[in-house]
Order: C-alpha cells, then structure tokens, then sequence
DNA sequence: CTGTTAGCGCCTTCAA
DNA sequence: TTGAAGGCGCTAACAG
C-alpha cells in the first residue's frame, strides 16, 4: 500500500505538482481558493509530507543529535529528557545515541549522525578526550559540547561548550562547609582521569586555602564514579580513624555509597558528620536522603545547550566560539549541620518543605 | 563548503556513478581493484553517504521512533535509555520523542515521526487510550505499545504490545505478603483511570480471597501517581487507627511518599508495618530506601520490544497481532518483614550484597 | 496565479 | 564488469 505522494494529489486535483506545492508550504502566489481545495483533498486522501525528500532540497532535517558518551548515571538520562523536550520546543526533533567512551564508537556515532543528515550535535561528556573529537567534526557540522570542562582560562578555545563551572562549585562548597564552622574536611572520590573533578577540586583547595581550611583529597582509583566505589571509599576512609567534620564528595552517587558505608559503620550523618554532594541528581531529594548537593542545574544545562545549538545552525558562519559557564547552586538539605548545633532545628523543620517542591 | 557525494568521486575515479554506488555497497558484479581504488578515493575525500537520499529510494531509513507519552517518572527515562542500547544493537537509531498524554500531542508526533520515515514506532503508556491510536495508525507503520496492559483475556486485542504481567504481578505480592504471615493488608493509591493499576489490584484481591488475607483498598483521586500523592494518602492512612501489618503501594513512586509520610509520624518501617511496591525503579536499590518491591525489568521490556518492532518490520506482512506478557520478579530488600519476627536477621543480612550487585 | 523543467544524492533496471 | 537512463518525492527557478 503505497503512500500517497503530492503527485497523486496533483492528478486528482487536476492541478500541477508545483501548485500542490505552494499550496502546502503556504506559498503567497497562489489563490485561497485552490489552496483550500487542495488542503482538504490532502486530508482526505491522508498525505503525509515525505520529510526525507524535503530534506533531500533543502539540507536540513530539523533534527539534532545528541551523544551520550557516558550513560552510567542518573544525571545523563534526566539531561537527555529535557533537551529533548527543549529541542522539541525550538522545532526540534532528537535523534538519541549513546557510547561508551573510548574506542572510536563515538567517532562512528558522529558519523552516522552527520550522514542521517541531522543538522546539529550535541556531545555530552565529563572528560576532556572530547575535545580533539569535536575539533575534526565542527567543520561538518554545528557541535556543542555539553558538561565537560576546561581550564579556568579557556579563550583559547576553539570549540563551543555549555557547561557548569566546576570550579565555582568547588568554591562554593568550600565555603559553604567552611561558613558551617567546619575546619577539616575530607573531599572523597577525585579521579585524575576527570577534569571535571580535577577543576572541582581545584577550585575547592584554592577556596579552602583562603579560609584556612585543612583538606585531605582520597582519589578514586575507579575509572568511574559509581555509588558503590562510593561505598568502598567510604568504608576504607572510615575504618582508620580521622577527625574531620565534614566529607565532600565528588558526586551524588559517590555521596550515596559513602552514606550507606557510614549507615553500616554506626556514623551518623549529619550528626557526627556533614556530607556535602555534587551534581542534584533526582534521588538527592527522596525522603530518607535528603543529601544537601551543589547542583548542576540540569534543566539549564539543557536549555541553554539545545538553544545555543540552534542559534549555531541558524548561522552558520561559524567562525566564533563561545563557551557557557553555568553557576553551580547550592541546595540545602540534610546531611550538612553546623558545628556549634544551635540552628539544627530550623533546617530539619525545613525539609518536608523543600521536598515537597 | 559542498559534500562530496557519489558523482564526485565518480569523476575523480573516472567512472560512472553506478559504479561507485556498486563499490559502496558490496555489489557482487565489481572488480577487486576498482572497489578498492574508488573506496581509497572515498576514504581521502571524506565521502559520506547520504542516508536521506538513500532512505528516499530504499524506503527504509533504520530509524525507529520512541513516544514517551508519559515522562513524569524514573521508569520511562530508564526505559528510553534501555531501548536505545537495544536499538543500537540491532542496528537501529532512536528518534525520541516525549509528549504529555491528552490532547492530540501524540497524534501529532505520531504523524511526525511517519513523515520523517522512521520504520515503526514504538510507544509507552499507561492507560488503555493509547489502544484506539494505534489502531489507526498501526496500519500505516509497524506499532509496538510498552507498558499498557490489557484485560487478562486479549486474544482479540489487534495491537502488538509488549507488557508486564500485572495481574501476576498482583497476585506474587499477595503471595509474598501471606507468606511472611500477614493477614491484613492495605492496598494504596490504585488509580480508577489506569488499567495497569486495575488489573494489578485484580490479580492482587484475587490470590489475597484465596488466600483468606483481608484487604483494604485506598483509591488515588489524583490523575498522576507520584511520590507526593503517595506522601498525602500514607498520612491520611496513618493518623486514623489501622490494624493492618502491611501495606502495598501501586507504585514505588508512591511507595517513598508513604515511608516519608512513616518516617514523620513514627512509623517504624518494617519493624511496625511491612511496604511492598511496584516497578524496581532505581531509587528503590538505594542505600536508606531499600524498598522490597516487585520488578518490572525496565531491560527486559526495552529488549522485548525492539525484538518485537524489528520483527514486525522485516515481515510487515502485519495481518498477525502478538501480545508479549513478562513475569514480574520479586526483589527482596528491607521494607518486609516476617510478622514472627525471628527469620528477619537473614533478610537483613543479605541486603548489603543485592544492594551492590 | 499556474505549469514546465531541472535537479537534490542515490539506487536499479537494462543494455553494452 | 561497466555505463546510461530513469526515478524516489519534493522544491525552485523560470516561463507563461
């Protein structure tokens, strides 16, 4: 059962292809009247656009693809929905891929992408092995780079980016434990491989520095950061004796293991110890979790990627370069307590509150 | 900048463009040392295929579009990533596309989705709407339906669906709750308008009359079943006397909502009253939550259902209809306990290791 | 306002 | 083993 094509719309309208066309696309130079005619013979007869033939003309296909090169966590499924709601939103259909990273699977990815003729790419990644990658492909086709980051002096640039800034997060949660009265501090789960975490830290020891705050880094030796090397770092950590108050952890997930590891061990959170989290995944907010996080903010993160994107193949001219920093934000909840114990009541009154929202 | 395409190379290569395609695709009827030249020449010049061109004549673009009528929870991102690693498998990229169910949203992205020539399609939903759609457009590309579920006698339902057993699902949580010694349970949050929550709460009454165990059924007004709405009926449930010494929840969504609801008035999880949910979505593995519930296997699904599309597409004969049940699964983890309290050691004992595989 | 003509990049007869 | 011609469904000049 064939489809009907605009050429059978033309015969039985005894009109040209042409016109059917026009009457199609909105053209102006066509009357109401043939247009209506046409139009409801089209809904008559069930034609559908053949958007492949279209895009064939015009070489664009209003799609965008989007790799995930890294799909372990929750936090990558989550920025996949919104930008696909956000693309849908600009007109936007999204083509779905995910990679490990590594191999040359990715390389492939972008390939297959740019053949389906998709009119831009967004590359998720928390390593900066993307960047080369995005280099050789930017000149086929608009590419974004989304959550992977640089070095704190980045004009030099020659790719375009959206992406929190790590370093600011570091700072901020420095000085968040730090105006909690915390004084030693453990930052738990750091993988050289990661310059996401690399610039995370930095910007946690500089901030740190200033404040006269004692830090001491356990690295991950892991090649990712899952909750159970959370766990693993955990137990380890807390089975030598230590006198910190307060453990940062490099993400959520990794916060999760350490918190399990602290529940087996007696340690109570935040009673006998603060813990601080990094990204706001959607469980950082369940009851019984309630982990107080610097968020990633994933739903700007995939606004301003997907818009940044389309302004790219609006234009492109492409000659300019822009990277996007997002402000991390802090979000408290329960797992961070002061020092001297007195405010203690207020944040828990707080927390069906903030749950609920 | 111009791709180079086909008959560029056809030039370079001085030859015809009908050789070069015969090259590209492995024709039998070539030489060796042509193929190889004019592959070298492709692989120098960049050439890439254009897929549209090719989809436009071949009619097959080995895309498969993914309707997501219903992003509000964990399961379906879960689900979407799932289907996109199983896709890929088979050869096949995902076009994802998220639509808020009601109005006509899914219409239109159905009617998108065949514009854009996908090979079938592929949609999640809860609730039997969904059923009368495909009807119509099944006719037009293949059509497989994820997660609705349909009245336990469905030889005469002419869609191809892929779905958990709810009914079984129903009846190994009445089981399993018996078989720790309660006889008085409450059912929480079936919604009137989902038939997967009807026909789970079916197959959950049944086996618990058989059984002699009482139950208590509390109905969620609202249209959506979240944690919230779990939250709220859990503290309506709770501030009136109960006797029950287990609870159900519909959903582990609603299912948190009521530990949260516990954990505020005192109730003691399972010490005081057993929690069984629905779904094995991720949060409920996590360390703190721990929730014993009945699993869906999101991956079984995903894998379930691209077998089926795929099958369909290759034969598109279509005049046949399949149906695909899959048994729900028991996972065992902290929020049941034996009413005689003495077996509870062995069950906590071995949460640490399911919760790290 | 409408139709004719010529492709977009590729594949597939058919003939050489 | 190779090439020429036609067409997939649609759009975009250019004439009428």
């Amino acid at each position: 059962m064939r489809r009907v094509t605009i050429k059978d719309i033309a015969r039985m309208a005894g009109v040209s292809v042409t016109t059917v066309s026009r009457a199609l696309n909105n053209a102006p130079e066509i009357s109401p009247e043939t247009r209506e005619r046409i139009l409801e013979l089209c809904r008559e007869e069930g034609y559908r656009t053949n958007l492949l033939a279209r895009s064939l003309i015009s070489s664009r296909t209003n799609v965008i693809g989007v790799i995930l090169s890294d799909i372990s966590g929750p936090f990558h499924a989550s920025l996949a929905l919104h930008i696909e709601t956000c693309a849908a939103q600009l007109g936007y259909q999204v083509m779905l891929c995910s990679g490990q990273p590594g191999s040359d699977r990715i390389d492939q990815l972008f390939d297959l992408l740019i053949s389906q003729g998709v009119d831009g790419i967004l590359l998720t990644s928390a390593s900066n092995s993307a960047i080369p990658l995005l280099e050789r492909y930017q000149s086929t086709v608009p590419t974004v780079l989304i959550g992977a980051t640089f070095a704190p002096v980045s004009s030099s640039m020659r790719i375009n980016s959206v992406c929190t800034d790590n370093y600011v997060g570091g700072q901020m949660a420095a000085r968040y434990l730090h105006s909690l009265g915390h004084r030693q501090v453990a930052y738990l789960g750091v993988r050289q491989g990661s310059d996401t975490h690399l610039l995370r830290h930095r910007g946690f020891l500089d901030a740190a520095a200033e404040l006269d705050m004692t830090v001491d880094t356990v690295w991950n030796p892991a090649s990712h950061s899952t909750s159970e090397s959370g766990y693993q770092m955990g137990r380890r950590f807390f089975l030598k004796p230590f006198s910190h108050t307060a453990v940062f952890a490099v993400s959520d997930l990794v916060a999760l293991g350490i918190m399990q590891a602290a529940d087996e061990l007696g340690i109570a959170i935040p009673e006998q110890l603060s813990l601080l989290g990094f990204d706001n995944i959607d469980y950082a907010s369940l009851p019984k979790i309630r982990l107080t996080t610097i968020s990633q903010r994933t739903e700007a993160l995939a606004g301003a990627s997907v818009r940044l994107l389309t302004e790219l193949i609006r234009q492109s001219d492409g000659m300019e370069f822009t990277q996007c920093l997002l402000t991390p934000e802090l979000i408290q909840r329960d797992t961070c307590r002061e020092i001297c114990t007195e405010h203690k009541a207020a944040v828990q009154k707080s927390s069906r509150r903030s749950y609920l929202r």
